[in-house]
DNA sequence: TTGCGCACTGTGAACGTTCACAGAAACTCG
DNA sequence: CGAGTTTCTGTGAACGTTCACAGTGCGCAA
């Protein structure tokens, strides 16, 4: 049972005295050195129980430069990225392997530039053994301060303009392929595409996915311009409708701007999927609770959060490097098309 | 401009010598001790500069005892938790509001016993200076072993059976009792409603809101009980329906199983709100997106946020104790209702 | 001139670890 | 049986801070 009547927490030399051996032994009994006997490894076992000991993890640090930390940098202005559906499937995913390996995960943001210097003051601070990016845009300043920091980074998806950085994402590409193709084959002749931003490679690959497909038929005036939310997609959506006499599907780069070209669709009179077909992307949460439900493509983030801290922990362990990695998606049929 | 040609970091030590002063008046300066001169001020604030100084800082806990991190845990299983989307309002909001304070916030999940022991640990080690709870249910035996800890803790919601512990919410059963006033002021008569999990505030003070408009009403057979989950929400709407013909109005413990809710009633050719009329709780993202959207009731959850986290910086700056806040809701009419 | 308080500064010790080193047993082998 | 190796142990130093203490110099009043 652990002593509680002292108000100090117990250090290593409390243990070393009730196992009576020395702090160095304790020190490798507990970081599994294998030169420890069998003896003293026992006592050291139960004089940590009776203690109650802890690890400081500072003076730890302090000594070895590793501090069992990791920061999770959401590089967007915060508001949009936290509505994102995908970011909690990868907070939650990422934390969860983390936390099997005994490192915890520090969320930071950087929004702007008093946050960005937050957390380059936090990260040069030495206070963290690597960096988990999240949705870091093109030309983001974050991304110059972090090379110079020279730290383990890895991000959650392809950063445009700086392929040197290791990610891992889904086949953003494949997956657009995928939808339209599905599109097509249900015999649809005039296929719009709503896209996300182009500075992401979200939006940028789903697009040239789509035209992979259509080839020269992807004219400019079926594709039209979203920014990844309800809002944007409900707009679009209007502004394809106008353009565009006669379509009858549409791609549209996320499940949430899916979801406002829907009730645009409705709006104008339209039935889903009798007159236009929707196609989604991502089978989030939304897409199963909108009405008719979205057919969509799935991304394996789990899996991609699950490669992305895998890579960083190689990194960390001191890897010299480690290949990106990119993964298959799915195709979800349900009723909008 | 930072030295970047020496490969470890500048120390105190470092700056001392650049600004030719000693390591002790560096650490006054930096600390804002009023006993430096201006002369010595000035000097340390170049060399800070010159060399890109940052303190350490797992040095300066070891000496303070103070670690400038706070832990938010999610007690819950975290699949439930990370779906809810309120989840996401509180971390963006926690997040800045800490950052504001220059401190770090780590995310731990406390799902299963292993997690626990590990969340359990890292407080033991004294890596934080306090606890941020999120979603504790009645009895959670995290409780117990945090309340052993001694360490600042506050909740976001109260946690039934422990008031103790201070917590900074939404009035549920007043926006409750809006709710349910707003469907009897329709002129609806047969009103039912579908609770969260009774062992959380949000499900029982919700019902009990329920119960204190309609009075001897409120009969059993109206009231049904979800998970807090969509399809929880469609399986209580159905299980309402047949047991209750004439139904007419029905109060949803949340968005997500109102959703649920929805599509129950649209397979059984029911129309909203013409034939029932059908209430949310919350005002997350869903309510904007199902069709018809959601007459619901608004959690001031970005307040509910910054009180929790204010009350936990005044715990750690030395209160003595913190009054628990219970903020406001307010009615959001929309098309359900 | 002496003494005293005030503003400021430098120094040693401490925080709780790990690491490198040196030394002590115990075991192996010629 | 002695030398060499292997296994195991204890100790001093270091990590980068802050804090308490002991100065130092200076101005000012007695």
């Amino acid at each position: 049972m652990p002593v509680t009547n002292s108000r100090r927490r117990p250090t290593i030399h409390d243990v070393a005295r009730a196992s009576g051996v020395s702090r160095g032994t304790v020190s490798r009994a507990l970081n599994g050195d294998p030169y420890v006997s069998t003896a003293a490894a026992a006592a050291v076992k139960r004089a940590v129980a009776e203690t109650g000991y802890v690890v400081n993890r500072n003076a730890r640090s302090l000594v070895t430069q590793r501090t069992g930390t990791v920061v999770m940098v959401l590089s967007e202005p915060q508001e949009k990225l936290f509505e994102d559906p995908n970011f909690s499937v990868l907070l939650r995913v990422a934390t969860r392997r983390l936390a099997q390996r005994d490192v915890a995960l520090v969320m930071m943001v950087a929004g702007d530039d008093g946050d960005r210097e937050r957390v380059v003051r936090y990260l040069r601070g030495g206070h963290a053994d690597g960096v988990l990016l999240l949705s870091a845009h093109a030309g983001d300043p974050l991304l110059e301060e972090l090379e110079s920091l020279a730290l383990p980074a890895v991000a959650c998806g392809a950063v445009l303009g700086r392929e040197g950085l290791p990610y891992a994402a889904a086949d953003d590409r494949e997956g657009a392929r995928q939808m339209t193709r599905y599109l097509v084959d249900l015999g649809r002749r005039k296929i719009g595409t709503i896209t996300g931003p182009l500075d992401t490679p979200g939006g940028l690959n789903r697009l040239e996915g789509y035209c992979d497909v259509l080839g020269r038929k992807a004219t400019k005036k079926l594709i039209a311009h979203g920014d990844y939310t309800r809002h944007g997609g409900e707009a679009a959506m209007h502004e394809l409708l106008d353009r565009v006499p006669g379509l009858d599907a549409v791609f549209v780069g996320s499940d949430l701007m899916a979801a406002g070209a829907l009730a645009a669709l409705r709006e104008r009179g339209l039935r889903v999927p009798d007159d236009v077909a929707v196609g989604g992307f991502d089978d989030s949460a939304v897409a199963g609770s909108t009405h008719p439900r979205l057919t969509t493509v799935r991304q394996p983030l789990e899996q991609v959060a699950t490669e992305t801290v895998r890579m960083l922990l190689e990194l960390i362990d001191g890897a010299e490097q480690v290949d990106s990695v990119v993964l298959p998606t799915e195709l979800v049929p349900r009723e909008s098309a």
